[in-house]
RNA sequence: GGGCGCUUAGCUCAGUUGGUCAGAGCAUCUCCCUUACAAGGAGAGGGUCGGGGGUUCGAGUCCCUCAGCGCCCACCA
């Protein structure tokens, strides 16, 4: 306990704070807890590549305000922190800032010093370094990065128990996502196969379903004659990517057109490069589409790949996978003519292809007429910048139940089992699960990430056997298969005949993430400790990475635990700017957490994040920071005023009518907000308590001081300190999980330990089975008659402190026995001198006022 | 094309099972330097609750329909 200061302010009291929590552990978790007594948060790692934003300290305030809550009621709060710096933006930075580029092929050199350490010069070529290294270096930079994200979410008032911080690149990460990825393919959720993927040009590598965005793009139709081999005449075509022609395996157009049913079965020629493709029928054709017949090439888009596998067709491959056209052109071309067209475009981009093809189709008069402009949505890997391609390669994959029926409908149940906050984010999920095409691709051509824990044999005569993967035992992960050696191999068979290959890859970010309750609870690093929190009760998160994140997630949980990973789902919406956009950087309309924290205080901040409805998006808007401000120092003040008064006498009770009703309306409030809580809506807690603070203060406060002061006997007296006592108490408890800061300043001057360790108010200790609304009525009638009061006054423009010669009061006699039973209280807040009283019917209650004259 | 959400004072939004629900904050205007707080306080004005229809004694609150906005998914020759 400390004194209350004369001058009460914010000023400081965050660093104070924080450091005090620290020191007292307020925020620990105690790992002797049982799993019913445990509130566990499956906190969203943030991505460290970038900075904390705006929408972060909104979202994150959210989580900190329930789990807050749930301490208070007594629980063990589980509440890790993570970061996510797995994957390519951490790559690029790290080649940036080192001046290394990532060569699985050089080996690991231990404490290995980096060429540059920030800005190598623009001509420096970067030096290839082992992967093992590489991952140091990203290691080494992201650790800074991680510095700054801790501090700034420590600022926000985040009650996290750093000491259970990991992140999603660390041993313990790359060993439970090795570890999972491997009793997946022991039980056969995880395979490998060779089939066409979506691949990323630029990147490269391969992108997973989940990672798709469309982008509208401009185009052309371009009319193509492909002539009938019989002679017989053409079929004109439209595409927009006449540059696939050399691709072409068929043409293809539904089963019930009139037009073409005749053709199939036929056969035609493709233009410039004389290649004999069949006419087929399929079911996905679309009669209204361009001509309604398509050139069906491998692969120009996922139509393709659908029409290729079910139609049986052959793979002519001609895009490779820096996005140039291959040197060898598909075995199908082997006229001079063909050959001759074949050479203008190999080597090239595509685009530069897409012009030479066009203009030999121009000048051979197989273009007919001019290419049409349109805009068409492509397919962008969600952080790419150029067009997907797709490709063949064999790939790692584990069941999500885009190929299986059963499994899609046990994962669609999990969706349906699972609470959802708010609950329309339901179907967000089941509708991508119903849309699922294919199962999950998890192989990532990249080096920061958690290596695919496997090698192949390689067979005496130099080929690798991908059908019988070797795999380490559990307790040797994490293990990096391009630098350690599976059981049994000498270093040397290394890549040898009879002897082994690692698996270049990496598994995708979200096999990793996909299992932060497994990585943050020691999943099979200590199981103990896993046991006490798994199932978690929440998984907090943004609503655009249900089809990802949380997704699959339960995937792994399903596979692995046989359950949900967590009871609760609580989206959160996202930050507009004011003029309902949503914020971002390229507008330049972000403004830095930290400037705000020191402008307005973290308990301002957050009390705007906290007055946003769970899973809605809200514009930000400093003007709630302000009032969030105007909130927190009204509870410095008026927590300063009531400790005033002096202790309360401990056999004092709240006799007075007024100061009964005062915590009978408080004990409602305690009910709402704590049922608020538990359905993780925060805002509704904030806004009831809110509600009646204000209340509490501008009309409880000011009709009782009077009283308090002793100006009515000691009883009467004792009477308001006991009650302005408790609704404080519980006041700054109410508000606890929302301005962290200011409710433990306050709570400070006058109690015992942290008010984030007291116990969650109940409504027995305010009011136990009070008359409810007979409190309301008596209130409704006191306050009433005290605004009445006021209101004349400010008619009469005088101050408030003008003197009341009289007041008349009209009003049933249940009425007037209310004002009666806080007449004193009145009289002392309005200066009235004299009071009259008058029975009147329902509803006439009026309150005539009489100034006395100016001095 | 399928799914979901939103549409209440100038602005941002509350209105939990239909009955003082027509509200809050900001903004605007008026007044008050009152001894917790002038980076305050006391008041005022302002909306036919998107349009239309229906159920009901009674509907922002339930049903149907139309319109606009937004998001997700699909399509993408």
């Amino acid at each position: 306990m400390s004194a209350v200061p004369d001058k009460p302010s914010l000023e400081g009291i965050e660093s104070r704070w924080i450091g005090e929590w620290d020191a007292a552990g307020i925020h620990a978790f105690d790992r002797t807890a049982t799993r019913d007594n445990v509130f566990a948060v499956d906190t969203p790692p943030p991505t460290v590549s970038g900075s904390l934003h705006m929408g972060h300290v909104f979202s994150y305030t959210h989580t900190d305000t329930v789990a807050r809550f749930w301490r208070m009621r007594g629980r063990d709060v589980f509440y890790p922190m993570g970061w996510d710096d797995n994957g390519l933006p951490t790559e690029r930075r790290v080649q940036n800032y080192f001046g290394v580029s990532c060569d699985p092929s050089v080996p690991y050199v231990a404490g290995l010093e980096p060429p540059f350490r920030g800005d190598p010069p623009k001509d420096h070529k970067p030096v290839p370094v082992s992967r093992p290294n590489f991952i140091e270096l990203c290691e080494e930079l992201t650790a800074e990065d991680e510095k700054v994200f801790e501090d700034l979410f420590r600022r926000l008032g985040l009650s996290v128990d750093w000491s259970l911080l990991y992140s999603t690149i660390d041993a313990r990460s790359r060993r439970a996502s090795q570890r999972a990825f491997l009793r997946n393919l022991a039980r056969g959720e995880a395979y490998t196969r060779e089939a066409p993927t979506l691949w990323d040009v630029d990147f490269q590598t391969a992108v997973a379903q989940a990672e798709l965005e469309d982008r509208e793009r401009p185009g052309a139709y371009h009319t193509v004659a492909f002539a009938r081999t019989d002679e017989s005449g053409e079929i004109l075509i439209d595409t927009t990517r006449p540059v696939l022609i050399p691709a072409c395996v068929a043409l293809v157009a539904h089963p019930d057109d009139e037009r073409y049913k005749p053709l199939f079965g036929t056969t035609v020629r493709t233009p410039l490069f004389g290649v004999e493709v069949p006419v087929l029928a399929h079911e996905l054709a679309q009669p209204d589409k361009g001509t309604g017949i398509a050139m069906i090439c491998t692969f120009g888009d996922l139509t393709d790949v659908i029409w290729w596998r079910e139609l049986n067709l052959p793979v002519r491959a001609i895009i490779g996978r820096d996005g140039r056209i291959v040197a060898d052109a598909p075995e199908a071309i082997v006229s001079t003519e063909g050959l001759a067209a074949w050479a203008s475009v190999t080597g090239r981009s595509i685009n530069q292809a897409q012009t030479a093809i066009v203009g030999m189709l121009r000048e051979s008069g197989d273009l007919r007429g001019e290419p049409r402009a349109i805009v068409h949505p492509v397919k962008f890997y969600e952080k790419g910048d150029r067009p997907l391609e797709i490709v063949t390669s064999r790939k790692w994959y584990i069941r999500n139940g885009g190929r299986d029926t059963d499994l899609r409908e046990a994962l669609l149940a999990r969706g349906e089992s699972l609470v959802w906050h708010p609950d329309h984010m339901r179907h967000r999920y089941s509708n991508w699960v119903e849309g699922l095409n294919g199962d999950w691709l998890v192989s990532r051509q990249r080096w920061f990430g958690v290596p695919v824990p496997v090698w192949y044999p390689v067979l005496a005569d130099g080929s690798v056997d991908h059908d019988a993967p070797i795999v380490p035992d559990e307790s040797r992960l994490p293990v990096d298969p391009l630098v350690d050696v599976p059981e049994g191999f000498d270093p040397s068979a290394r890549d040898a005949p009879g002897g082994f290959t690692g698996d270049p890859d990496v598994l995708d970010t979200w096999a990793t993430s996909s299992l932060t309750p497994q990585i943050a609870g020691m999943w099979g690093d200590d199981d103990d400790l896993f046991s006490r929190v798994y199932p978690y009760d929440v998984r907090p998160q943004g609503h655009d990475i249900i089809r990802t994140w949380l997704f699959s997630t339960v995937v792994r949980a399903h596979f692995e635990h046989g359950s949900l990973p967590w009871r609760n789902a609580a989206l959160s919406g996202w930050i507009l700017d004011p003029d309902r956009k949503k914020m971002s950087k390229s507008k330049g309309n972000v403004v830095t957490p930290i400037d705000l924290f020191d402008r307005y205080g973290s308990d301002a901040v957050r009390y705007w994040a906290a007055g946003a409805r769970p899973g809605i998006d809200t514009a930000f808007s400093e003007d709630q920071m302000k009032v969030g401000r105007k909130l927190a120092v009204k509870l410095l003040n008026v927590t300063k005023f009531v400790l005033g008064f002096g202790e309360a006498d401990p056999t004092a009770r709240p006799v007075e009518p007024l100061d009964a009703a005062m915590l009978t309306r408080l004990s409602g409030v305690v009910d709402e907000a704590t049922r608020a809580f538990e359905e993780y809506d925060y805002a509704r807690a904030l806004e009831r308590t809110e509600a009646f603070f204000w209340w509490f203060c501008d009309d409880y406060v000011e009709l009782v001081k009077g009283r308090a002061y002793g100006g009515h006997g000691d009883v009467a007296a004792a009477s308001a300190r006991a009650a302005l006592l408790r609704a404080l108490s519980t006041v700054q408890r109410l508000l606890a999980p929302m301005l962290p800061f200011v409710t433990e300043e306050t709570w400070s001057w006058w109690q015992e330990g942290s008010v984030h360790r007291a116990p969650w108010p109940t409504a027995d200790e305010t009011a136990a089975g009070a008359d409810t609304d007979a409190a309301e009525e008596l209130i409704a009638a006191i306050c009433g008659t005290i605004a009445a009061i006021r209101r004349a006054k400010t008619e009469a423009k005088v101050s408030q402190r003008a003197r009341v010669e009289t007041v008349a009061i009209t009003a049933t006699p249940a009425e007037l026995d209310a004002v009666r039973a806080g007449w004193t209280d009145i009289a002392d807040a309005g200066s009235v001198d004299a009071v009259s009283w008058h029975e009147g019917p329902a509803g006439s209650l009026a309150v005539d006022v009489t100034l006395a004259p100016a001095d």
